[in-house]
DNA sequence: GTACTCTCAGTTTTT
DNA sequence: CTGAGAGTAC
């Protein structure tokens, strides 16, 4: 450790260029080294360059060593960028081995030096929601829940709820249970922790809450007394995402030395489903009492007219702290806000802006299309696709949760810890060997009855006569190769026995067999990913980083447009954003108004508005196809609450003028047993719906309605009968209906 | 044990 | 509309 901080000495930085950059309110929170300190800042004012350069200073000015700062972030991209920008402020430093990185990326690095304290093995498996997913249904079956009226993902949710609130099983009062799933949850609960342990894995939360118990635990204090000796520092991004699981962990870590720095905005506090409690930005002056709190409200990021509709629309919330954003800037333009017809048009329109501003040589890095929900980038793809606009979509399927890697990392899961039962019953007949659900069962009794796992039942069954010829062959030429490959992982480099796994194992073979159009791609995502293994230096370190960090690293030189979920943008800007989807239903959305959860989701209002550097351009579509059918949409409520003078609204088709909200423009059909409608095709926003020729006789299929046939042609009109009653609202506009 | 067809429920947001 | 899971026929 001591390298590190003699490469930080010979570098020939002053403390002072460090600080150079920074306003007076900046240097302040950077300057004080002792103590507690609050950083409340706006977004835009430059709050995680704060903490950055808080960290380099600490280690230029002598005060602290790498090792003995800890830095927590809530994302593996902030974590990287902080690393990037403390070793350039510092010269250039290496800053590989720091304590530098996303809250359960550092739990989990404690957690396997003091694994054995909580009945773990340091190489436990971390799962993936899937897994879990499994797990808990497994235990759900078994206890005689249905799991058609509970399912998993909802019994998950309650052990997850729990979980952020730092509750074990045992700790969880019958009160806060209610009579979940019929009073099982609970049981399930503590059921889904033991069988954790039994196959030596974690989940997310577990990372943390294991690190809680046994810091908390008075046997193992000469773990939390190393600990408060090492991490000097504590430093802590986003801090209002904190949920109480993560707050207990910090404040553990942070109880002696108290020299912890946070920062955070309360008007930013967008995962409250995620457990984050605002109310530990509030209770941080309670926690350490002599804190100092530094806010920041000199936005460097927008124009002043974002700024102004972003303070406008966030003014609307009771509950906050209160600050108020201000730019010293005065040049801007007016945000636009468009009505559109439907999801399509807004897709044209917003296309057809991103390719104006690339004429007027925009690099498309610098364009954002921020929406509520995952289903929405759909329609953008789509356009842009179509008219070849290069696009990237961020948090969209992800690499590691296609099921060509997840087998694939199954196996080598397996090689490594052999009592990954999850790991096992996925590939266990992936390809085909004729291994099926009888003989699963089979080995699954076998393992709950003597308490061991799928793999070591296999190894004693197949020393038995119990199974069938056909399958103990199988399974002792599986286990012959598994043990063969674990030999071979400590032996040659981990790419190549990943290599040879697959290989020998017939699942590379599995997909050059398969004549489906994706086995292709699948096969070039499984050579990605032993390309991504090399970066790292062996099997285990590689199989950590995948279950923590989902996202693949893709390098690429092209400027692309970048199409991201509301959540996914927070703390990253762009010149250019576009807002769709600004109606009531999707932004806010349902669920949230159903709730009453309106002022979390204004907060996320706020951060999408306050994405942008130079423009921001909203959109509301007046219908929208929401499950295969129609629905009618009014404007979101945050349009209303944007200052008008600020605001140019622009509309198309001339169905939508200013705030109001649009005209009822469609009706809905339901005449007997078919349907007959007059489609005008000049129209593309509707017949764009419509698929087949345009020939009398000829069948089409239309998106609504299903399918029919064209009974007449007249101009640009078909008429067209259709097989069953329209059940759906169509828009007039385009449709006229024969009665 | 596998392959094909049918039904039905589902859309927030993520480490 | 789409994908998962169940049910059915080989």
């Amino acid at each position: 450790m001591a390298s590190y901080f003699q490469n930080i000495e010979e570098k020939n930085i002053n403390s002072s260029d460090i600080l150079s950059e920074l306003n007076p309110e900046q240097q302040e929170a950077v300057e004080q080294t002792e103590g507690a300190l609050l950083v409340l800042a706006g977004a835009g004012t430059g709050k995680t360059r704060v903490l950055t350069t808080r960290l380099a200073h600490l280690l230029k000015s002598g005060v602290a060593k790498p090792h003995q700062i800890m830095a927590a972030t809530f994302t593996n991209k902030a974590a990287m960028e902080m690393k990037e920008r403390v070793s350039e402020l510092l010269g250039g430093v290496p800053i590989d081995g720091w304590w530098i990185g996303t809250f359960h990326s550092l739990a989990a690095r404690m957690l396997r030096q003091n694994a054995e304290k909580v009945s773990l093995s340091s190489n436990f498996t971390i799962l993936d929601m899937d897994d879990q997913m499994r797990l808990v249904k497994q235990i759900a079956e078994l206890e005689g829940v249905d799991t058609k009226k509970f399912p998993p993902r909802l019994l998950m949710s309650f052990i997850d709820n729990w979980k952020n609130k730092a509750l074990l099983p045992e700790n969880v009062s019958v009160e806060d249970a209610g009579d979940a799933i019929n009073g099982k949850m609970i049981k399930i609960y503590h059921l889904y922790q033991s069988r954790l342990k039994s196959i030596n894995a974690c989940d997310f939360n577990d990372l943390l809450l294991h690190m809680i118990v046994i810091l908390k635990n008075p046997e193992h204090k000469d773990v939390l007394d190393l600990y408060h000796d090492q991490f000097r520092y504590l430093l802590i991004d986003e801090y209002q995402d904190t949920n109480t699981a993560q707050y207990l962990w910090l404040r553990l870590l942070a109880q002696k030395n108290k020299n912890v720095c946070c920062v955070g905005d309360d008007d930013q506090s967008i995962y409250g489903w995620r457990g984050a409690e605002v109310e530990n930005i509030l209770r941080f002056e309670k926690d350490f009492p002599n804190a100092k709190i530094v806010r920041l409200e000199q936005n460097y990021r927008s124009t002043p007219q974002i700024l102004n509709a972003a303070n406008a629309v966030i003014s609307n919330n009771r509950n906050r702290m209160g600050k108020k954003l201000w730019s010293a800037g005065t040049d801007g333009e007016k945000i636009h806000l468009q009505g559109v017809w439907d999801g399509r048009q807004e897709a044209v329109e917003i296309s057809g802006e991103i390719e104006a501003l690339k004429q007027k040589d925009v690099s498309l890095s610098n364009v954002a299309i921020l929406v509520r929900a995952g289903f929405q980038t759909r329609e953008f793809e789509e356009r842009f696709m179509t008219i070849g606009l290069p696009y990237k979509v961020i948090g969209g399927p992800r690499f590691y949760e296609r099921r060509e890697i997840r087998d694939a990392l199954a196996y080598f899961r397996l090689v490594v810890q052999p009592s990954d039962d999850l790991a096992f019953e996925r590939i266990i007949n992936t390809p085909k060997r004729g291994v099926g659900s009888v003989a699963l069962r089979q080995l699954y009794e076998f393992a709950r009855e003597h308490g061991i796992s799928l793999y070591d039942s296999c190894l004693a069954l197949t020393k038995t006569t119990n199974l069938k010829p056909r399958l103990r062959a199988t399974l002792l030429e599986l286990i012959d190769n598994f043990e063969r490959w674990r030999a071979l992982l400590s032996e040659e480099a981990h790419t190549q026995t990943a290599k040879t796994i697959l290989e020998e194992s017939g699942y590379i073979n599995m997909w050059k067999t398969d004549k489906s159009i994706e086995a292709e791609g699948r096969l070039e995502n499984l050579e990605e990913l032993t390309g991504a293994m090399a970066e790292f230096e062996n099997m285990q370190d590689f199989l950590e980083h995948v279950s923590l960090v989902m996202e693949v690293q893709k390098n690429t030189n092209q400027a692309m447009v970048t199409i991201m979920t509301l959540h996914g943008s927070k703390g990253l800007e762009f010149d250019y954003v576009f807002l769709p989807g600004w109606e009531e239903g999707t932004f806010p959305s349902q669920r949230s108004i159903d709730e009453g959860n309106l002022e979390e989701e204004r907060r996320l209002a706020y951060v999408g508005l306050t994405r942008a550097k130079k423009k921001l351009h909203i959109f509301h579509a007046s219908n929208r196809l929401i499950f295969g059918s129609w629905k009618q949409l009014t404007p979101s409520r945050f349009i209303g609450e944007l200052p008008e003078d600020i605001v140019e609204a622009t509309s198309e088709n001339g169905f939508y003028r200013g705030h109001q909200s649009c005209s009822s423009d469609s009706f809905s059909i339901n005449q007997g047993n078919s349907t007959r409608a007059v489609i005008s095709t000049t129209s593309n926003s509707f017949t764009n719906n419509i698929k087949g020729s345009n020939q009398v006789g000829h069948r089409v299929s239309h998106t609504s309605f299903g399918s029919g046939t064209i009974v007449g042609i007249e101009g640009d009109k078909l008429e067209v009968k259709f097989d069953r009653a329209g059940r759906k609202k169509i828009m007039a506009r385009f449709v006229e209906f024969i009665t």
